[in-house]
DNA sequence: TTACGTTATATCGTATTGCGATATTAACCG
DNA sequence: CGGTTAATATCGCAATACGATATAACGTAA
């Protein structure tokens, strides 16, 4: 059967399916890692991520919901309940703006600093664990596509 | 105050948890396209990972609804819900194992194979296109040690 | 063969969480 | 001012993962 030249070129073997199985399983495992990390130190990996938004944001700017929002993708409302539950647990609290006092501006509190750093340098660890597998895994896809653009050009 | 070796060998600057967040921020917009693809094909993301999966797998073997559990990091009991919902979509049937008939085996349908084919397609590119971005984050992420370690070193 | 422990899948009720729709308050602007 | 927009909050719903439990099939030792 006769294949357009751009199907051909999408077409992939079960090795590339393997190879971004594994990716995604990497993934995974990392997410994983992350939730487990979390569940230890008492929190969720919802609340890592609100807390690591908080920590690296530049250091002369406030995080609002709406801010936190848009980092994690979710809806506003959705980061009203997340921040509900930060402030439920003494992780965060909410700093009503004195600017616009529309706006909540959020920070860390000691106890979420020190959470926080634990977690932050246990993930560091497990980056730098992971890093290589994925270097070599994006290497790899790009590599591929050399292989792929050679060997189905001469068949034309 | 003092601290101990270990701690500050953990300490980490504001810089350094940003690049953490951008990390994250990174994974979660890799994530999020995800879902947007798998939504804009009818189905969601773990649909998406349970086919890869199958897709990717040896084969000679066939996968279990233990097995697809295992390489999603979720309990078996939430396995066999994904796979309902997969075989309500028409995408995945189930097929008694011969061998071992407690073992439910699962395969892709013709029509589940063509929007695995689709969907891999778009994701492959899209890991081409954020690939450096996230090697020049690892790359980093092990300079920096080298940085760290030079600068606390000489200050015990 | 029976009895029993183990394995694989399925079912059921519950809890978490994100979302759409809507409300409330404050800022902006003509 | 009155109307519009922006930022946060509230509420009910839907999706999904989970724990506990059930059912069926396998393996094995007496």
């Amino acid at each position: 059967m006769e294949l357009k030249r751009a199907e051909r070129r999408y077409k992939l073997a079960t090795r590339d399916y393997a190879e971004l199985a594994a990716f995604r399983y990497a993934l995974r495992e990392f997410l994983h890692f992350s939730e487990a990390a979390a569940t230890e130190a008492g929190l969720t990996g919802q609340h890592y991520q609100a807390m690591l938004i908080l920590r690296g944001w530049p250091e002369d700017r406030r995080v609002t919901i709406n801010d936190l929002a848009q980092q994690l993708f979710i809806k506003h409302n959705s980061a009203v309940g997340l921040v509900n539950r930060l402030v439920q647990e003494g992780l965060v609290v909410r700093e009503p703006s004195g600017a616009d006092r529309r706006r909540v501006e959020l920070r860390l509190t000691g106890r979420g600093r020190k959470v926080l750093a634990k977690l932050a340098a246990v993930h560091r660890r497990e980056l730098q664990r992971i890093g290589p597998f994925l270097k070599r895994f994006f290497t790899e896809l790009s590599r591929l596509d050399a292989r792929q653009r050679a060997s189905t050009e001469p068949e034309r």
